[in-house]
DNA sequence: TGTTAGCTTTGACACAAATCAAATATCAGT
DNA sequence: ACTGATATTTGATTTGTGTCAAAGCTAACA
């Protein structure tokens, strides 16, 4: 949340927030169809969203963990689009997007901060889209790696060790690749000495060799 | 823009939209890293809007066509993180975004349609990476060329016939493949009786085998 | 502590799309 | 209308990933 409120705005804000939901790991926190209400701030706990087609596949659209907002999806249709999946034991806080509206009607400070968040979500998915679009395999697992230890570091935990909540396919899912491609990608860089990794744990030993595949590359 | 306003709102909400601003053909309406100041509501004309690596590579992340906004990405960090050009001669409306904001805060029938604004393109945005995660090259191209006709039809154009503002190149980097296999591919649904091509003219002969090809295929 | 089910790794092979290359078509500007 | 620059098509070949398959590892549960 957003600094530069007093006490009293804050007291409101704070009610907007105040309703928790638990979501067991690989349960549905809002499924595509469902009716849009609110947006959810996850507290702990890691989460994915993902789209499907007809025919069954599966794409990973982002993986999200605390502090981070799903549910931005909901808004346009009143009804969710994708699906929110716990990738672990997680807590969420419900904000009811009727109640986000009307304070933020009251509070400039909060309006701007709703359109910072929607439009960060646009950024980030240019980003994904230009990894989808125009990165090889080496490239995107690189960078992967290189978001998600910066996230995590900046919620306090180490900037070189990783254990990852999703599986190599969930991953594969999100870069656009193929389970057995990310495992052998793993592989390689462990190979040439730049990451460690034994199954979900990942130690980044090399982050500057990480950096340089994917600005680097041609 | 939403109904359901008095003359009165909608006077004040008519001159947000009162500037104009001409852009020709191939001219930057915004580049990555300008300072962000407005969004714009495109009149006439079509956009392309990408990203680019240090390296070089670029990545389109759409085409926008009349009724559509564009500058979204720029809200997050006071400054556009894309490039908007012209593919053709075009008007934009210019909508200062600190106008926007104190209206809405005013009318919440208008802050309704800029969140849904915002929300629809992220669910935009999620349908592409689906496209280029998941999809092989038949699958992107057939989505691409029925997302099209549909948004052209809805301005009031042909059903069937196409006259495209982009570059084979242009379709590639938006749909995460070469320019020879756009083209190739072209070809092929031609050879097959799907479609007509002449260069930037594209007539649909067959809808349903288009969204066979992307719907069905597994 | 054994057993099962689900992940992950690794290998061999196939294939879709990229790359390289050359010919043709089109457009913009003089 | 000519000319150079740019866009498009098509062919030949290479290559990065996908696919199929099998074995190994891990964790959860009885």
């Amino acid at each position: 949340m957003p600094l530069g409120f007093t006490e009293h705005e804050m007291k409101k804000i704070d009610d907007v927030v105040k309703t928790r939901r638990r979501v067991k790991q690989g349960d549905l926190l809002f499924g595509d169809g469902d009716t849009f209400t609110s947006l959810y701030a996850i507290r702990t706990g890691v989460f994915k969203t993902s789209v499907s087609t007809e025919d069954g596949r599966e794409q990973v659209i982002g993986f999200q963990m605390a502090g981070e907002i799903v549910g931005l999806d909901g808004i346009v249709n009143d009804a969710h689009s994708c699906n929110a999946v716990a990738l672990e034991d997680a807590e969420v806080c419900v904000m009811p997007f009727s109640n986000i509206e009307d304070l933020s009607r009251e509070f400039p400070e909060l309006q701007r901060h709703v359109h910072k968040i929607m439009s960060r979500e646009i950024v980030r998915e240019n980003k994904v889209m230009m990894l989808l679009g125009n990165m090889r395999a080496e490239e995107r697992l690189a960078a992967f790696l290189l978001n998600l230890v910066q996230r995590l570091h900046a919620r306090g935990f180490s900037q070189s060790e990783i254990v990852l909540r999703m599986t190599r396919e969930e991953i594969g899912s999100y870069l656009g690749m193929k389970l057995e491609t990310v495992s052998r990608t793993f592989s390689k860089f462990s190979d040439e000495g730049i990451i460690q990794v034994k199954q979900r744990y990942v130690r980044i030993v090399k982050p500057e060799a990480l950096k340089k595949i994917f600005d680097l590359q041609a």
